[in-house]
DNA sequence: TGCTTCTCTTCGGGAAATGA
DNA sequence: TCATTTCCCGAAGAGAAGCA
């Protein structure tokens, strides 16, 4: 059998970059200490195997050195403000996916003679936040109380994403990599992020983040679309102790007025007040994080500094202890108009349908394959052939 | 002996339905 | 209203059989 001359320089840093100690791939792979040491080269399939199981592109393995892989995209929110590190293989995997997908659908609406969206890049850094976040909102079509009127945080999440993606934006909510359920978004490394695009613009958000968390994340991202290219370059910032740059404040100030109206909040604020609980009263009218509201009520001059960071504290220790219960269960039909999204999936099965894209660049854009893809389809009420 | 290929099983994601 | 269950898929892993 055929070995493969690879560095073992290489082959440590594909480990490496996918946080696997060699303990865990030794099952699978028993010569690899022997592969990293350089006593022994593996096969052109164990090696193909290997790239499979790092998320390493498999030319990658065949470079002189490891490559310096630049983060493809400079704005992403984060939490708890930590600047992004070495960036994991699940999220550049995302992003790359997700570019992919809008610089198919741009080429699309360019061949289809589409107007650029003129709410891209429409605001400005020097623009006044809560005016742009009021803005979003009546684009949007999203009237005074509409939270109120959406039952759990779960409709709101949905409405929002459809709103959005009746803006022609691509809206995509998903917890893992494509389909892949062994890969978790880490929401300790991002929480969302944006891909500005006057034709084809998208918003990405991690749902492995509460409902609520995501809500904002939508909002937060929203913004940086308003402001376009003024809004790239920076790293992102979860919008509870603002020190996160300029573009990042703006965008938090943007959701925040998006989600929680002043007005809206300082009417309500005498009903709610008194409550046991009066944030996540505001929480659960405005279907956001009771940390949003609080700090919004903060913000506002209707609560003290001390009364929020009480409850900021006893929160996040109680969602800590929160975190490990979760419930299964679903339907994957379901799943992917979030995962692939409702309006972008629709616009491929019809490109397919029409001749204009082979099926195989369908599957690969929505990351479905064969029957579930025209399964799929057919639950679209698209008929393919 | 070490490896490849194939088949079968398990895991785990989440919206919606159902039950308490 | 909240908790639990259902459904369906792709990916990964385990094991068996066969090959070099």
């Amino acid at each position: 059998m055929t070995r493969v001359a690879v560095s073992s320089d290489l082959l440590r840093w594909a480990r490496e970059r996918a946080g696997l100690p060699i303990e865990d791939l030794i099952g699978r792979f028993p010569k690899l200490a022997a592969w990293e040491r350089g006593e022994l080269s593996p096969t052109f399939n164990q090696l193909e195997s290997f790239a499979k199981a790092t998320h390493v592109p498999f030319g990658y393995l065949f470079l002189p050195e490891p490559p310096d892989l630049p983060m493809p995209i400079p704005d992403f929110r984060t939490l708890g403000n930590r600047q992004p590190g070495a960036v994991s293989p699940d999220l550049l995997d995302t992003i790359y996916a997700m570019q992919r997908r809008q610089a198919w659908l741009r080429e699309e609406r360019l061949d289809g003679d589409a107007e650029p969206l003129a709410f891209v890049g429409s605001a400005r850094l020097s623009d006044d936040p809560g005016a742009v976040g009021r803005e979003m909102r009546r684009l949007l079509g999203l009237g005074d109380g509409w939270t109120t009127r959406v039952r759990t945080w779960q409709e709101a999440v949905s409405a929002l994403r459809a709103a959005i993606e009746e803006q022609g934006i691509i809206a995509v909510i998903n917890g893992i990599v494509g389909n892949d359920t062994h890969r978790r978004l880490n929401v300790e490394e991002f929480r969302g992020f944006a891909l500005t695009d006057d034709l084809a613009p998208l918003v990405f958000v991690n749902s492995a983040d509460a409902k609520s968390a995501q809500m904002f994340t939508l909002a937060h991202e929203l913004a940086h679309l308003w402001l376009g290219a003024e809004g790239a370059g920076l790293s992102g910032f979860p919008g509870i102790f603002p020190d996160g740059g300029r573009v990042e404040t703006f965008c938090d100030r943007a959701a925040a007025e998006f989600l929680v109206p002043a007005a809206e909040l300082r009417a309500l604020w005498p009903q709610v007040k008194r409550d046991a609980s009066p944030f996540e009263s505001l929480a659960s009218a405005f279907k956001v994080s009771p940390i949003v509201s609080g700090r919004r009520a903060m913000d506002l001059g209707l609560t003290d500094r001390a009364a929020f960071f009480d409850f900021y504290d006893a929160y996040v220790q109680r969602e800590k202890r929160q975190k490990t219960q979760g419930v299964g269960g679903g339907s994957f039909y379901n799943n992917q108009n979030l995962r692939v999204g409702r309006l972008f999936a629709l616009q491929v099965m019809r490109a397919a349908k029409e001749g204009r894209i082979g099926f195989k660049d369908a599957y690969d854009l929505t990351g479905l394959h064969g029957g579930t893809f025209q399964e799929y389809a057919s639950r679209l009420g698209v008929d393919l052939p």
